[in-house]
DNA sequence: GATATTTAAGACAAATTTGTCTTAAATATG
DNA sequence: CATATTTAAGACAAATTTGTCTTAAATATC
């Protein structure tokens, strides 16, 4: 398990979001909880940690809700998981010695450090934007529930 | 984080045991929790996993302690990743949707897949004996003191 | 056989993660 | 201004993981 629980439905939500940028204003968090399958005080706690890290905004009242607080293009997925997780859960050693490196590596480095750099781009890299286009094009799913969150 | 802090300690173990594999006896866990700066008793109890999925073999009393049931050619770390952290910690999808697959892919899939089964595969096939070798030509380390473990 | 050593097993405790509930604050609407 | 809606915040509880302790069982040695 590479991602907490947390992380997981932090990423699944802000996929939801995303997936109505430009087209909604904000998004209540229990429809994204309910849609999702997540409890609600569970994941208002962990989107707080987003916008802290100005990736979300928030909105109270009627009308209120959640929204992206950039454009998708511009908000990564690795974002998502430093806030959440922390800047650790994806460039330390994979037996958790400190200064695991290749001047003084861990036995599993050879075969772990490249996977988790390759990771660590690929998650950089992924925006928000693309993982919309993906959705228009394939039949992802960010709930257990079918097409949870789809809008095709 | 992919593995939980049981199954690094129980890989950290096994190599540790594995180094002296053909040159001593059973290997107390003692000494094993002492090099490796683990707790005694719950080391122990990992290490009571690796026996029953019979990776490791164990033995009481004066002289006792736990060494390879096999020998290190024959004993992959996949094995003990498996004993220890379960069958599903190499093959599910990263935001743990039952079902994630080519069919029917999270958003994530088409980057963690590859990944992950790379990952699965490393682990299938390096051996005991292959990171045996690899301390022979590197300064590798299982423990956060210096050279804890290596025998040069 | 007595003793010391070592793993086995399970109860228990601490820490962390996950989840729930209540109250407060902000805001739209009538 | 009153009310309903919605996030913020923090207390609290449950579940899981991690770690500790005690007792029992096995075994080598004297």
């Amino acid at each position: 398990m590479l991602f907490s629980k947390a992380c997981i439905y932090g990423i699944r939500a802000t996929f939801y979001v995303s997936l109505y940028q430009g087209k909604r204003e904000f998004i209540p968090i229990n429809e994204i909880s309910d849609a999702l399958g997540i409890s609600f005080h569970f994941l208002t706690k962990i989107l707080q940690k987003l916008t802290r890290n100005s990736i979300m905004i928030s909105y109270r009242g009627p009308k209120g809700g959640i929204t992206l607080a950039r454009a998708p293009e511009d908000i990564s997925i690795l974002e998502i998981i430093k806030a959440i997780d922390g800047e650790e859960s994806l460039n330390s050693c994979i037996l958790g010695l400190p200064g695991c490196g290749t001047e003084r590596p861990c036995p599993l480095h050879d075969e772990w450090g490249p996977k988790r750099d390759a990771l660590y781009q690929i998650f950089a890299n992924t925006t928000l934007k693309n993982i919309n286009e993906k959705f228009l094009i394939e039949n992802f799913r960010i709930s257990w529930k079918d097409n949870g969150g789809s809008t095709h």
